[in-house]
Parts: C-alpha cells; structure tokens; sequence
DNA sequence: GCCTAGGTCCCGTTG
DNA sequence: CAACGGGGCCTAGGC
C-alpha cells in the first residue's frame, strides 16, 4: 500500500524494515515530518537514562529534527529530543535502529516490527496566542488598578530588588508603597514567603511598607503564614484579567459592567 | 486506500469529513489510538485561553482519551488534554469538530482538511526505568556492597527459597545472614510482606538473620509494619546506582566520591 | 553564555 | 483530597 506526491507524501503499511530506511532517509533529507508506528525499545542517555523494552509506540520526527516517543496512554511522550538533533538510521539483523544525538544525550530507538510509517510535509505559519495568563494578569492591574483597591495606583512592572524581582510596586490611596506579587494559580506558602522575603527589607526603611499576594485562590498553610507575616491577599482570576483587557481595547470597559463576583 | 482488521487497525489517505466522524467513532469506541493530520483551527478555553488560526497539525488522541497536538515543530505539543477527557466529534458545513472536555477545560479542533486518518490498538505494557531497572539495582550492590552498610558481603544473586526468591543473600560484617529485597519505586506494605515471609521461615534455624529492604523510599504504612516484624530499610536511588554502575566501569569509584547524601 | 521566572507545566508523594 | 516539590522539566527574557 502506497501513496505518493513528489516526495511531499508517502505512506505505507506493514512495510518491511529496509523498506522504512530508504523512506526514513527521504523523509529526513525532505525535512519532512516523520510518523512511524511499531513495536520498539528504546534507551535515553544525557542528563539521566533511560530503558524501556519492547512494546507499541508512535515515534514522530519533526521538521526541525525533534523527536517524540509517545505510549498508547498519558499525555507526556515516554522519551524525546530537542529540535536540531542529528538523526541516523540504520537497518540490520531485523532491527531498525534510528538514533538522535544532541548536546551529548543519545536517543536510541530499535524496532523489531512496524505498522505504519509515513512522512509528509505539513504547512503550519499560523500565529499562536495565549490568553489569561499571569502577563495579562499584570497587564489588567496597570489597565484598572481599583481591581486591586480602590486608589491604588501601580508605578512599576518588574521591579528588581536585592533578592529578586517585585511583580508589581505601587502606592495605596493614603501614599503606602504597595508590593504585588501576581499568580495565575493558586498561591502557596512558597509565593507568601517569596513576598515576604521582597517585604521584610524594606520594611526597615518604611514599616507602613504593605505586601500583597494576587491570585485566584490562595491555600490554607500559604493563609495562614499571610497572616502572622502581615501580608494580604486579593482574589483576581486570570479570566476577568484576560476579559478586562479585551473589552478595554474596544472602550467598552466601565467598572459597572465588572462584575466584582468574577474577581 | 484502506486497510482494516477487526476494528483493531483502520487507514485512510484523504478521506471526506464525514467518512473520519465515522472512522472517530469507531476508534474511540474501541478504545484505540487515533492519529489525524489535517489542516485545522484550534482554540482552548480552561486554566488559560489559546487560539490559533489554520494550519497542518497532527492530532492524536490515545486509548485513555488524552489528546496531544502537534505542529510541524518544536518538541512540545501546541495543545492537549489530560487522560479521561470526555472527547465527542460531529461533522456539518464541511468542517470536522473534535471536542475535548476535562474538568471545566475544553480544547475544540475544527479541520477543514483531513491529509490521514488511522487508528490502532496498540500494545505496551513494558515497564519504564528511569537511571536504572531493578537488576541495574542489584548489580550496583554487588560492584559496591558497602552502600547496603560498611562490611557487608553479598554472596548470591536470586536464591531460590521455600517462599520464593531473595534478591539477595549475604553476610554483615558480624558474620550475620542478611536477606536483601530490592525495589526500584517506593517500597510498600505488600514488599515488607514478601520480605518477611522469606525471613519468617529461616528464623528458626537461624534467628540473628536480618531482612533488609532496599528501596528509594518507604511508605509510612510499610516502615510501621517494618519496626513490627524486625526488619530493616535501607534508601537506595536508581540515580546513584546508575552513578556506581557507570563510574565503575570506568574504574573511577571510591567510597570517597559517593556522596552519601545522594543514596 | 548563564540565570531567573512562568507554565493549561505534568507527576508522584505526603498529610 | 489538598498541597508541595521535582523534572532529561521546557521556554522565553534579561544580562
């Protein structure tokens, strides 16, 4: 079974393992994207090491010579490889051996047996955006700081500091400075003792000097720390970030149409 | 072009929009590995937000429902879904709708274009050893014996007794029979189980034996039941293992570069 | 090049 | 279950 356009497409099933190294080296010399799926082992060695027996896998090499290892379960590939690996191929005994250097870390994978193997060149100049995420969590603050308080007013993005980087540094309506520290996720004890670390210098200098975690939700232990550290937390969620932006953009945001329950 | 046996392996090269819903049913109901490339729009609407215009991906969805795409590059998937995502398909305006709901998240996949369609069962039950396997483990102990204890003298390798087999048997540096269970992952009660059994029995004739567990970690419930029967845990990584085995060879080992910090 | 911080992180362990 | 720490994390940005 073959289908063929130019060096563009070809796939074929069952094939024998000799057959797969003449189409392996066209598709690796077409820098076209790779499919083989069949029965391999296959062993990692870099940073750590890896075995794993025979078994049924789809192996996919990329047009820019990445490779990916998936199992028929989980969502993560059991082994992979950078994009710019140096991909060879070759055949003998009945194995089929294709191997991936980078960097010092070797891919090798062996098959005894393959059901499928196809290769095709995919067009994909699409542009990939992301929504909701921490960024615009920030970016909506500087767009509607009463998000955050009534008066409070952000002065700078990424502030650095002697023992890292401030999200957010602004002052409160009375003229307090205001530390921000953003999490799109819920914020742990970790988060709290990182503000801490930011707040607990300069408050030397300024104990009016106040430290808040944002975030959609915070955990009890990070709570409770919060508390005997004197810091505060105020609920915002990525989406109502990610919808104040966007309805900015088109003027049409006030603060009546912001339903405070979303926050 | 088609090829099919039993519902456990179905291909097809171009096929219509409405032949894949059909070929998608059939996958998921058998709980087979589908792999699609096609040109597509996708968008995701969970934790964050995504979207990203058309383009030529592949699309896999595996035999416990998680769901991978991927573009012609890079090593990371532009979009997914966890295992146990509820996944439905339908067809109309000459577009395919793939639809992916997990917990408040959903990923849409609209193709316009399907290039292939497959989809297989596929068999995998080999186990994945990261550093090192057990046997890796095991031959560790016998090229360096004193990261068990200082003095101790492994003798054989998978004795066989009336219970069952000892990985290993030696001596400790009083001359006391030692009886070694090695495990890989985080020993567990069923382990100390195993273990005592071999011991049980062997305390008759002999009761300064000792049975040691040897394992990178050990359950509470596991080294409750441990102190009970008198048996003993040593922590043990496949990291450091795989560290012994590989310097070994090189003949580079002391006891002195052996962090023992890192077992 | 190093280092830092973020991620739809994912994943396993712990309380 | 929540919560926490680690990863062949990967990846983007700053210096």
């Amino acid at each position: 079974m073959l289908a063929e356009c130019m060096g563009r497409f070809k796939l074929e099933v069952n094939p024998s393992l000799d057959r797969c190294g003449e189409i392996i080296h066209e598709a690796l010399s077409n820098k076209a994207v790779l499919i083989i799926v069949g029965n391999c082992i296959i062993d990692y060695n870099g940073r750590a090491s890896s075995k794993i027996g025979f078994g049924e896998r789809i192996l996919i090499v990329k047009s820019d010579s990445s490779v990916i290892i998936h199992r028929p379960r989980g969502i993560k590939p059991v082994n992979w490889q950078p994009s710019g690996s140096i991909i060879k191929c070759e055949y003998g005994r009945n194995i089929l051996k294709i191997s991936s250097y980078f960097k010092g870390e070797v891919l090798n994978v062996a098959f005894k047996n393959i059901v499928l193997i196809s290769f095709m060149k995919l067009e994909d100049e699409a542009e990939f955006s992301m929504y909701a995420t921490e960024e615009d969590m920030k970016k909506a603050i500087f767009m509607n700081p009463n998000i955050i308080e009534r008066g409070f007013i952000p002065i700078t993005d990424e502030k650095h500091v002697s023992s890292g980087f401030i999200d957010i540094y602004g002052k409160d309506s009375k003229g307090n400075t205001v530390v921000i520290e953003v999490k799109k996720d819920m914020a742990l004890k970790d988060d709290v003792i990182q503000l801490y670390r930011y707040v607990e210098g300069m408050r030397k200098n300024n104990p009016s000097i106040r430290g808040i975690i944002v975030s959609p939700s915070i955990s009890s232990s990070a709570k409770h720390l919060l508390v005997k550290t004197n810091l505060e937390h105020v609920k915002l969620t990525p989406k109502i970030c990610s919808k104040i932006i966007h309805e900015a953009e088109r003027g049409k945001l006030t603060l009546d149409n912001l339903n405070i329950n979303d926050r």
